[in-house]
DNA sequence: AGGCCTCCTGCAAAGGTTTGCAGCAGACGT
DNA sequence: ACGTCTGCTGCAAACCTTTGCAGGAGGCCT
């Protein structure tokens, strides 16, 4: 196995010496056109590829850079990963995935284990302090999203500008009593949300329960179905479209309908939301565009170091909300 | 930043040889208990973490595998991916996540590109052709899920054995015309699944029209919609269930009730499809086991390269099929 | 006392690449 | 004919670890 052919071996075959090689490769403008090419054929011949970790080693440049995520299982994730992935590969960098589990611990392992390996790291959503992150950045560059840490680049989408709008869709609809389902509490975007939410709610002239915090999975949302469905809420904003969704199915195990009963909205737009009935009306965040943009800062030399890119949201509005039942039910059975 | 402390400067604050910090982290039983704790102690003080790269440069291995998948906003991948990732860090090794689009050129390239990075790659379902895979090999280890080449070692999940449960379910329904919506023509689940489809349709005295192939998504599925509901299929096995999905949707768009008119089983199990009305009857692959049995093949001490896994399927029952519709009709109208 | 063994530590080479420096040849200007 | 400059190539050090080998200290046996 492991032929591991190198540079020496591609030198000899060609009766250069293995800087010319090297430079074939690393400053191909410093070398005769003829002798380059010739060069290059040898190494096609014998399949020469540059051993990164050597290359690593004296260059301090790995040409490779780590994703942190809380966890690939949540729809959220893929697309931005694979955007991240696809940047990466465009300016010939390869990635590292690594999975926290929502454990602020493990990240900030992860990140010490990934550091030396990699250029920089994206950390999406991170949980950690901002005390921890800013320690850590002294030992590999860092990028966060959807999270703002004082100096550091960031890409971060406009959830609270998200919250305004859906609130008042909702309000517009004629819901009068809402809920918010908050998301896990070291989230960034979840204060804010929160910030953003309460405040709409009060320009709207509605009142908002807040209920959480709750873990961003479908059990997260459907553990409060009941409460909802007791509370006389008519309209429900929640943390994450797969939080949204399990309220859903949770309220309609409870036999309260959507969005006849209850309207729900949700936020990011996954996939999933087209599929499921009703469609799902959610805030709908660039997350590709987000993974994008993050390894761009990241790899991209710096202008401004500490830049901060906020992305747009959009208001989708699908199937999970209607109007609140006292206008429905005034329309229909003038009661 | 990059402050990069080394072996050298805790062998220095410590007052002892490099070899010995080194020891201290590589082998650990020769070096004297007192001095070990002493250089432990210097090496946490001066934040030493060893360089991965400069350990394999020399030793050959780098603690790091990858993964390789078609497309990872899939939602097959993301259980197998972390169920992989997991293992691996369980081993202190890291993994680095590869995006092919489907296409077997960027495979065999990606390939090539991390081979040397890695000391093991999994390929998820690879599209290349047997040929390649083989020429790869003797460049990186490899291991296959779900794809059996000669020699090396493999996970498949026994999509067959779950086809003729599938298709035994629906004729046990009554269902007699069936179809078969295969994926892409490069999978080697598709070919396994289309051979036991065919096989089991015909014992079962039922006809099975073969339509592929088609693009593992949702939308590969509802294209298919309008040609099954003039075919006058009853009953149809989906290459996955977000073909299974788009089906669903497609067909509901046309006017055609799942399962009343239609009974549709899918295969994967996704989460996903718990949550979408009508909860899909599927075929239930361990797609995180076959992840986390993957890097063990691949990790493991070799007592038998070549060696291949086979897991079993489930057929999951939920709503998305249903008996026969002239046999419902038969029961409630007496036609 | 001598020999041997064990336990620990130091020495130095090796791994594949990059890169500053120096050298060489030829071109060009004067 | 000489000096200078440019364009290309070779030389060798450096990056950080690991590891086979050797050596030193001390213990134990005969």
């Amino acid at each position: 196995m492991r032929v591991a052919v190198t540079i020496r071996e591609v030198a000899r075959a060609c009766g250069v010496h293995i800087s010319t090689v090297s430079r074939t490769f690393s400053a191909p403008h410093l070398v005769n056109p003829e002798t380059r090419s010739r060069v290059l054929a040898c190494a096609q011949a014998l399949g020469y590829r540059p051993n990164r970790a050597a290359r690593a080693l004296i260059t301090g440049r790995t040409h490779n850079i780590g994703l942190i995520v809380a966890d690939i299982a949540n729809p959220f994730f893929p697309p931005m990963i694979k955007a991240a992935e696809a940047a990466a590969r465009d300016r010939d960098y390869h990635v590292f995935i690594a999975n926290t589990n929502e454990d602020p611990a493990v990240e900030e392992e992860l990140v010490h284990a990934l550091a030396k390996q990699v250029d920089g790291l994206v950390l999406c959503s991170p949980r950690m302090d901002d005390a921890v992150i800013t320690r850590l950045r002294r030992e590999v560059r860092l990028v966060t999203i959807n999270r703002r840490v004082a100096g550091l680049p960031a890409v971060v989408m406009d959830v609270a500008q998200g919250a305004r709008r859906a609130i008042a869709h909702l309000t517009g609809l004629g819901h009068r009593a809402l809920a918010l389902l908050t998301g896990p509490s070291g989230a960034w975007t979840n204060a804010a949300l929160r910030r953003a939410a309460t405040l709409a709610a009060r320009a709207e002239g509605a009142s908002l329960t807040v209920l959480g915090p709750n873990p961003p999975t479908e059990s997260g949302g459907a553990a409060r179905a009941e409460q909802i469905a007791r509370a006389g809420v008519t309209g429900v904003l929640a943390y994450n479209d797969v939080m949204a969704i399990g309220l859903i199915d949770g309220l309609s195990a409870l036999g309260v309908q959507v969005p006849r009963d209850v309207s729900v909205v949700g936020i990011d737009d996954i996939a999933l939301g087209r599929l499921t009935r009703p469609k799902l009306t959610t805030v709908a965040t660039p997350t590709a565009r987000a993974g994008r943009i993050a390894v761009d800062l990241l790899l991209a030399p710096d202008d401004d170091p500490g830049r901060q890119v906020t992305l747009d949201t959009d208001l989708v509005i699908r199937d999970s909300t209607g109007p609140a039942p006292h206008l429905a039910r005034a329309a229909t059975t003038d009661r």
